[in-house]
This record gives C-alpha cells, sequence and structure tokens, in this order.
DNA sequence: GTGTGATGCCAC
DNA sequence: AAACGTGGCATCACAC
C-alpha cells in the first residue's frame, strides 16, 4: 500500500488544475470517480474529485477548489473516461459543473453485459474488480462522511477507486470483446448521459390538479368501501359499538375471500377476472372499490411525496441494466406505469412556455417480429403502412377497421403479443368471452396467415434450450441459466420473447443516443422514457423543430436495427402527456 | 419494530 | 392455478 500512498496526490490549489488537464489530454484511458456528500446532486455536493491514469492519481479537493473549469474539455472530450455506476459521476457534474463526461467506458454496464442479464452476483465495484479481474478491495470507506476533515484513509480509499478502474477496464473490455458485446456496450455506455440528463431534468407534476383528483376519488372510494361492506353480514355476537368501525379489511384478499364464503360463494382467487365472473352485486363492488383504492394508494396518495421542493419536478431513478432484455426499468417513484386515463397524465405537464413532445414507435414489436421471422406476409403489411393492432381488433371483435375503437384496439395489441409469446387458448378464449374451442381455432388460423413467425419463435425457443442463450439484432447477449428454470415451457415463453423485446430496447437506447445529440443547443430535453415512447420538453415555439428532429432521430435508430421493415414513429404535440 | 413471500394491478 | 413477456409497487399475513 506503501507504493500506491506515493502514486496519488491531494490537489488543494485550483491553480494546479490546468496542468494536472494538460498531463491528461495524452491519456487513453482515465479513470474517474467521485466522492459526494450525498447520494442525489439535489441532496448534496462533490467533495472529491479523482482522476487516474497509469502513472498517478490525481485526488482533487472540490471544496478547495471550487472551479473545475480547467479540466472541462479533458472531461468533455479527449481520454476515454472509465468509471464504475457513470451515471452518478456523469450526474453531479453535469448538475455542478455543466460538465458532460464523454466518451464513457462504464464497469458496471459492461459488467452486466457479460452476465447475460443474469441478476445474482452484486455489480458493487468491490464484487465486479473481484469476479472480472481477481482485484480485493475494501469497501469500508464507502459510506463514509466525506463533508468534514478528510482522513488520510479516506484519501487513500477515494484515490485507489479510481486506480483500480483501468486494469479493470482492461479486463473487460477483454471480455466484451470475446463474447461480441461491443456493439451493444457502445450503445449502453452513449445512453448514460441521455439517462443522466433525463433524470436531473425530472419531469413537472402539477400537484395542485393531482390532489385535486385525490379528493374525488379519495370520496369515492370512501362511500365504495361502505357499500360494499354492507353487502356482508354481521359476524355472530358484535356489540353495536363495534360495528362503527370496519370490521372487514377490505384490502385482504384472505377476508374478502371468507366474506365471499358467507355470502354462499366459493372464489378461486380474487383476481379481477374471477370476479368478472361472479353475479353478485358484491363482485362489482368490490371491483370498484379496488380500482379506486389502486389509484388511490399508489399514485395519488404517493407521487406528491417525490417531487422535489426546489423545482417542484418529479427526478425519477431509471435503472440502464437491471432487465434482461434491455429495457429500462424505473423507481421512486416509476414513471413507466403512470395510469393511461387522462385525468392522470394531463398532472403531468410542461412549464410555463414550454410544451412536450410526445413520440412512439408504432407497432414496435410486431415490426421487429416480421423482421427477424422474414415472414412475407407479415413483412409485406408494414411496407403497405399496415396497422396489424387495428386488423386484429377488427377480426376478433367482428367490426370495420373504421369501427375499431380505442379500447379495442388496445385490447388488440394484448391478443397480438399474446399470441406471439405463446399465450394459450384458454386464457385467450377468456378475454374473448368465447369457448375454448374458438380460441384454438383463432391460434390457429394466425399463425396459418404467417407461418415463419410459428418457426421462427419455435426455432428460437428450441435455440434457447439446446445453447443457453440468445442475443438481440444488437448483440445483447441472454443467458439461460441450468437451475433458473423449474418449468421448461416458461423458458421457451421467454426465449421467445427475449430477442423481439430486447430488439424494442436496442432501438429505444439507439433512439436515447441520437435524440439527446439532434436536440442538442436547442431549449429542448428528454424528461421520460416509456420503452417505445419518449417525451421531450422544449420551448412552445420551437415545437415543430424538435417534433421534426426527435421524429427523425427515432426513425433513423429504428433503420439501424431494422433492415426490411420500415420504421414508424407517431408524434404529439401538447402542454399536458397525452396522446 | 423490520424483513419476506403471496396476492393483486398499473404500465409497456 | 389457466402455456403471452418485461417491469415496480402497495398491502396483507406472518416470521423474526
Ligand atoms: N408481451 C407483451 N408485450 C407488450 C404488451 N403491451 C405492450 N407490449 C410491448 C410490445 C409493444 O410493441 C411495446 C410498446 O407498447 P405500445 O403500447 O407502444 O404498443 P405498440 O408499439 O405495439 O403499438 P402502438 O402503435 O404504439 O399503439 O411494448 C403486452 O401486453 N404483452
Ligand atoms: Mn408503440
Ligand atoms: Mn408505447
Amino acid at each position: 500500500m506503501e507504493k500506491s500512498l506515493s502514486e496519488h496526490k491531494l490537489v488543494t490549489d485550483a491553480a494546479d488544475l490546468a496542468t494536472i488537464a494538460e498531463a491528461l489530454q495524452g491519456a487513453e484511458f482515465v479513470g474517474v470517480d467521485l466522492e459526494t456528500t450525498a447520494l442525489s446532486p439535489r441532496d448534496g455536493r462533490i467533495r472529491l474529485l479523482q482522476i487516474a491514469t497509469p502513472d498517478e492519481t490525481h485526488v482533487i479537493d472540490v471544496f478547495e477548489v471550487g472551479d473545475l473549469s480547467p479540466l472541462k474539455d479533458v472531461l468533455e472530450g479527449g481520454p476515454v473516461k472509465v468509471l464504475h455506476n457513470a451515471k452518478f459521476d456523469y450526474s453531479f457534474l453535469k448538475a455542478e459543473h455543466g460538465i458532460s463526461l464523454s466518451p464513457i467506458f462504464d464497469t458496471m454496464l459492461a459488467a452486466q453485459l457479460l452476465a447475460g442479464g443474469n441478476q445474482g452476483p452484486s455489480f458493487s465495484l468491490e464484487a465486479v474488480a473481484e469476479r472480472e479481474a481477481g482485484i480485493e478491495l475494501d469497501k469500508s470507506a464507502r459510506r463514509e462522511d466525506w463533508s468534514g476533515k478528510l482522513s488520510e484513509g479516506q484519501i487513500e480509499y477515494a484515490a485507489r477507486d479510481a486506480k483500480v478502474l483501468l486494469p479493470l477496464r482492461e479486463k473487460l473490455a477483454e471480455g466484451l470483446e470475446k463474447d461480441e458485446l461491443l456493439r451493444i456496450s457502445k450503445i449502453e455506455f452513449a445512453a448514460v448521459a441521455s439517462i443522466a440528463e433525463m433524470e436531473l431534468a425530472g419531469v413537472k407534476l402539477d400537484v395542485a390538479r393531482w390532489k385535486e383528483l385525490e379528493k374525488v376519488v379519495r370520496k369515492r372510494r370512501d362511500e365504495k368501501a361502505l357499500e360494499l361492506d354492507a353487502q356482508f353480514p354481521e359476524p355472530e355476537g358484535m356489540l353495536p359499538l363495534e360495528g362503527l368501525g370496519p370490521r372487514l379489511n377490505l384490502n385482504s384478499p384472505q377476508q374478502i375471500t371468507d366474506a365471499f364464503r358467507s355470502l354462499g360463494i366459493e372464489l378461486s382467487d380474487t383476481k379481477v377476472w374471477t370476479l368478472l365472473k361472479v353475479d353478485h352485486p358484491a363482485a362489482k363492488l368490490l371491483l370498484e372499490y379496488r380500482e379506486l383504492q389502486k389509484k388511490l394508494g399508489t399514485y395519488l396518495e404517493t407521487y406528491p411525496k417525490f417531487v422535489d421542493g426546489k423545482d417542484g419536478r418529479i427526478h425519477a431513478n431509471f435503472l440502464q441494466c437491471r432487465v434482461p432484455t434491455g429495457r429500462l426499468a424505473c423507481t421512486n417513484p416509476n414513471i413507466q406505469q403512470i395510469p393511461h386515463e387522462d385525468e392522470f397524465r394531463r398532472c403531468f405537464v410542461a412549464e410555463e412556455g414550454y410544451t412536450f413532445v410526445i413520440a412512439d414507435y408504432s407497432q414496435v414489436e410486431l415490426r421487429i417480429l416480421a423482421e427477424v421471422s422474414g415472414d412475407p406476409a407479415f413483412v409485406e403489411a408494414f411496407q403497405n403502412g399496415d396497422d396489424l393492432h387495428r386488423v386484429t381488433a377488427a377480426t376478433m371483435y367482428g367490426v370495420t377497421m373504421d369501427e375499431v375503437s380505442k379500447d379495442q384496439r388496445s385490447a388488440a395489441k394484448r391478443i397480438n403479443f399474446g399470441l406471439m409469446y405463446g399465450r394459450g387458448a384458454k386464457s385467450l378464449s377468456a378475454q374473448l368471452g368465447t369457448d375454448e374451442e374458438r380460441g384454438r381455432q383463432l391460434i390457429d388460423e394466425y399463425f396459418a396467415n404467417y407461418p415463419k413467425v410459428r418457426s421462427f419463435l419455435q426455432k428460437t425457443a428450441s435455440r434457447a434450450v439446446r445453447d443457453r442463450t440468445l442475443r438481440t439484432i444488437a448483440g445483447r447477449l441472454r443467458k439461460f441459466g441450468d437451475s433458473a428454470f423449474d418449468d421448461k415451457g416458461a423458458m421457451r415463453r421467454e426465449a421467445m420473447n427475449y430477442p423481439i423485446q430486447g430488439a424494442s430496447a436496442d432501438i429505444a437506447k439507439l433512439a436515447l443516443v441520437y435524440v439527446r445529440e439532434d436536440l442538442e443547443g436547442l431549449d429542448a430535453r428528454l424528461v421520460n422514457c416509456i420503452h417505445d415512447e419518449f417525451v421531450v420538453e422544449c420551448r412552445e415555439d420551437i415545437a415543430g423543430e424538435v417534433a421534426e428532429r426527435t421524429s427523425a432521430a427515432m426513425t433513423r435508430a429504428g433503420s439501424a436495427i431494422l433492415k426490411k421493415v420500415p420504421t414508424e414513429v407517431e408524434v404529439v404535440t401538447s402542454r399536458e402527456w397525452r396522446k
């Protein structure tokens, strides 16, 4: 450890930064890490910036030097910046110093790509360094307080975290090349900036409007609770006063099952689908109560707590490699699962003088299936500009194309994707309200129209069983662990889904990169990403230009992945989030 | 008190 | 329980 002691320098004098910048310019790779006083740039500040070259590690006390502008050029270009979980460091440097790290090599993302969607192992720096490079790190300093006087130990640990990134990158880069993950890793690394900036931008929730809705829904929920409660008989021997409080917990599936039993109704479960078949007023009331309770508990009462006090916006956390298929996940809060109804979405609003440009890929996974299966009728349908969700809706509900309602088209999506990914006749007929035989018939007809679709899906499932591995078009790797599946059928269905949902994620992530690039310099920024939909907030007076550029960038990303099938994007401009 | 699995439902 | 897939999250029941 003495050796590394001599190799790092604590920088407290701003005048030294220009020299450091100059020394860094010649490097091919530099390890970069931050120590901060909190986990979000809205809650804390950067204390240390560590930059490592093979020769030396600069540990810069940002409390002391203040201004980092002498380093801006070298951090925004030149050497590859190697970081572990780069989104974190990117956000702080962007928010605090207006610095956009580039280009990026993220050792965490690299390790996740190499793991092939296996989320079992930890992806902490310590775990990845150990696993991928055999380097053992002590993590005791990780959660220390970085706001006060720093011990020599803290500075030592800080330097070490940056320095270790260089040999770690070498190992990971070898692995990426060997496993043919270079293309997808480049996309992932480039998407970091888009995702970090999207989180920093946040999205505005009109809290007054939201709370207004909350009041209305709470009143209805409470009324419904009383009505529902009254459906069930008083338990024996209950004293009059006890009846004042709620005697039955309506949120308990167990208690609900017992309560229905007291009405002479046996329920296999209390899901929507089961309750819909029960011919009793209590079943209908329960469904209505559930819907209101869900909206109140999950959304209306919860989301205002996430509004940032300073800017009135929600800054969600987007997880870049949480999902094996490559889709983003979103937490705290999840703004990818806001109810689709206007009454909710209209509460997400652009700032005064700004508007939203909302762009969504048309029928994206259907197009991908056409591409990867090469089925002639399927490919031709898209070359003709057909809307296959609408076609399915018209067929299944026995209406003309013009008569298909929004709800019917939406229901047809579930049917189309269900059929693609191995849905059974029972489940399909249940949704359609037909008998099982009719379900069987519809499935057969569907695949008879598209024979190469069936063969592609079966081939994919069998390959996964045989090779335990699949790839998306951009090369993202999925490993199917031997022990993970006790149900082979489930694994086959997952396999059929993976290359297609995965290709959709390939496109979306490339689009994240392109959209950010093409909007640079405009007063426009990405504020939400719902898998195949982008929400951009921009000055009202440039909305036309922004809509053009956003949809062109998304289309370009689609065309980079899909060669036979055209990509289409539906764009809407609105001050509220609605389509 | 905190943690975990089951249940259920929102989005794509 | 049903042979669509990917998620997050609230609530309950029960363990510790
Ligand atoms: N397996 C499965 N995938 C779904 C389901 N709903 C949505 N997806 C996937 C496939 C879709 O192509 C993708 C994007 O969802 P969208 O709501 O945007 O639908 P899509 O793009 O197909 O149609 P659109 O033209 O945008 O209305 O998400 C579903 O119920 N099951
Ligand atoms: Mn879409
Ligand atoms: Mn969509």
